[in-house]
DNA sequence: CGCCACTTTGAATTAGCTCAAATTCCGTGG
DNA sequence: CCACGGAATTTGAGCTAATTCAAAGTGGCG
C-alpha cells in the first residue's frame, strides 16, 4: 500500500516523456545505440499513448512503499514512469523470492488479473513515478482504441517471455555466469529505455541480488569480485553499489567463458 | 510445425466438453473435489465461449509434433483440449531449456505477441488436441464479446504467476523437494482439469524433468526413490513412469521436512 | 530374443553454501 | 567536523548437497 503521508502528485515538470530526453543514451557502438534509440522512441510513443488515451493518475513513490501486496483485491495495473521495482512472491511456509525486477515501461499488476486477487508484493526500491490505471477502465479504452489493446498484452507477452528467460538463466548458469548475465540484462534494459549505462547504480543488496539469482549473498559478492579482477566491471571508487560497465559485450563473453568446458590452459 | 502427414481432423466424437465428462475425478476428500469441481466446470464453460465465438480449427497432434518454433512468425494461440505439451526455450550459445509443461485449458503462444516472433519451440508430448486462433481474429471476437477478452487475460496472467512459482520452486527448494513439488503441481493441475490423480503417467524422461526443475537426471531418479521409500508415491509395476499418488497432501508434507531446519533425531 | 534407450545406484569430485571474522561504508549525533 | 555504531560487504576455511563419471539393471519394441 502506498504510505498516505508520502503519497505525493508528480510536478508536471520531471513527468511525461520530455523529461526522457535529459538523460538520452551515451552508448559507443553506433548500431547498438540505433536499436536502443528506435525503443526508447517505441517506448516514448506508447507513453504517449496511455497518457493521451487513460489520463492515468500518477503517482510518486519512494524506496520500500508497497504498491500493492500479495492478496489484496485487484483493481489497478500501474504503468512504470521512472525508479525501480521489485516483485516479491511469498510462499506459505514462509520462504520469500524477488520474482522480477521492474523498470520504466514495465507494468505491474498481471498477476491480479485471473485470480482477482494480487499474488505478490510489488514494491518501489528507488524513488520513481508510476501511471495507475483501473482494468476496467483500461479495458474501455482499449475498445475504443484497439492500439492501446496491442500496448497491454505486448506488456504482457514481454513479461512472459522475460520470465522464462530468467528460469533459463538460473537453471542452465553457474552462479558466476548468473550474476554477469544479470548485470547485461540490467545495462541493456537501461539502454533501450534511453538511459546510460557505462555507469549504473544497483540499487539493491547482495542479499536481494543473491535471492533473484538463486544464490546467496556470499555468491554474489565473490562473483562481483571475479568480475572486477577480470576488468568486466569496475567498481566506482568509494562505494560498491555503483558499477562501471565498459563494454557490455565483455559481460556476455564471460558468461561463455564460464560455460566452457574445459580451460585448456596449457597447448 | 505440425507433420502434414500426421495431421488429422479431430472426430467430433472425442472432442469438446463432452469428452471431459467421461474422464470424471476420482478425488477423495470431498471438500477438495469440489474446489476442483468447480474449476473444471469454469474450464468447460471457457471451452464452449471459446468454441461457439471462435469456432476454431482443432487439430489433433501426436508426441514429438512441433506446435511452433522459436523465430518463426507470430499470427496464432492454441488452445490445448487434451494432451500434454512443453514449452523449450533455446539460447544463442545452444543451451535448451523447459521452461513450461502444459495441460488442457492452457495457451500456447503468448510470448510471440510482443516480438512478432515466438521465442521458444512448443512441442507436443502425447497425442492431444489443439484449438488453433489466429490472434487478429481473437482480438476481432474480443470486441464483440467482452467475456472473451477476460477469459484470453485470464490465461495470460496465470501463465505469469505459475513462471513466477516456478522461479521460486528453482531458487529456494532444495532437490528432493523440487520433485515433490513437481509432482504436487501435476497432479493439482489434472484435478483442476477434472482428471484423475490418484496414478499420474509421467510423459517426460528423467532428464527433461531435470532439465525443467534445474538439476541432473540423476538426482531426480534419486529424488524418486526417496519418495517412494517414503511411500509418498508409489512406482506401478512394471515400468517407472507411472505414479500412484496415494495423497497428494504428502507431497506437500514432504516438501515442508526437506525445509526443516534441523532433523532433530535424537531427545 | 536381443537391442537400445532409459533408469538406477554407487563412488568420487566440486560448486556453492555455511560459518566466521575482518573491513568498509554511511548516517547520526555530539 | 569527527567519532561512533550498525548494516552491508568482502574474504577465508571447511562442509555438504548435488554433480560427474561409471557400471549395472530394466523394459519396450522390432
Amino acid at each position: 500500500m502506498f504510505n498516505p503521508a508520502r503519497t505525493e502528485t508528480a510536478a508536471p515538470a520531471m513527468t511525461g516523456f520530455l523529461a526522457t530526453r535529459a538523460l538520452a543514451p551515451v552508448g559507443k557502438a553506433v548500431q547498438e545505440r540505433a536499436g536502443h534509440e528506435r525503443a526508447s522512441q517505441k517506448l516514448v510513443e506508447t507513453q504517449k499513448l496511455l497518457q493521451e488515451r487513460l489520463a492515468p493518475q500518477r503517482r510518486v513513490v519512494h524506496a520500500g512503499d508497497v504498491i500493492y501486496q500479495s492478496g489484496e483485491r485487484f483493481g489497478n495495473l500501474y504503468i512504470l514512469n521512472s525508479g525501480l521495482f521489485k516483485i516479491v512472491n511469498l510462499s506459505a511456509d514462509g520462504r520469500e523470492q524477488v520474482v522480477g525486477l521492474k523498470f520504466r515501461g514495465d507494468w505491474l499488476g498481471f498477476d491480479g488479473i485471473a485470480g482477482g486477487h494480487y499474488s505478490c508484493d510489488a514494491v518501489a526500491m528507488d524513488t520513481g513515478e508510476v501511471w495507475v490505471v483501473s482494468y476496467e477502465s483500461l479495458l474501455a479504452a482499449c475498445l475504443a482504441e484497439p492500439a492501446l489493446l496491442q500496448v497491454f498484452h505486448t506488456a504482457m507477452s514481454r513479461e512472459i517471455s522475460h520470465d522464462r528467460d530468467s528460469l533459463m538463466s538460473v537453471c542452465t548458469l553457474p552462479a558466476d555466469a548468473r550474476v554477469a548475465d544479470f548485470l547485461r540484462y540490467w545495462a541493456e534494459s537501461l539502454a533501450e529505455r534511453g538511459m546510460r549505462t557505462d555507469q549504473i547504480t544497483l540499487r539493491m543488496t547482495r542479499a536481494e541480488i543473491g535471492n533473484y539469482l538463486g544464490m546467496t549473498l556470499e555468491s554474489v559478492s565473490r562473483a562481483l569480485s571475479r568480475l572486477a579482477r577480470d576488468k568486466v566491471i569496475e567498481f566506482v571508487e568509494k562505494g560498491r553499489r555503483d558499477v562501471q560497465i565498459p563494454d557490455v559485450s565483455a559481460l556476455s563473453a564471460f558468461v561463455q567463458r564460464c560455460l566452457a568446458p574445459a580451460p585448456a590452459l596449457l597447448q
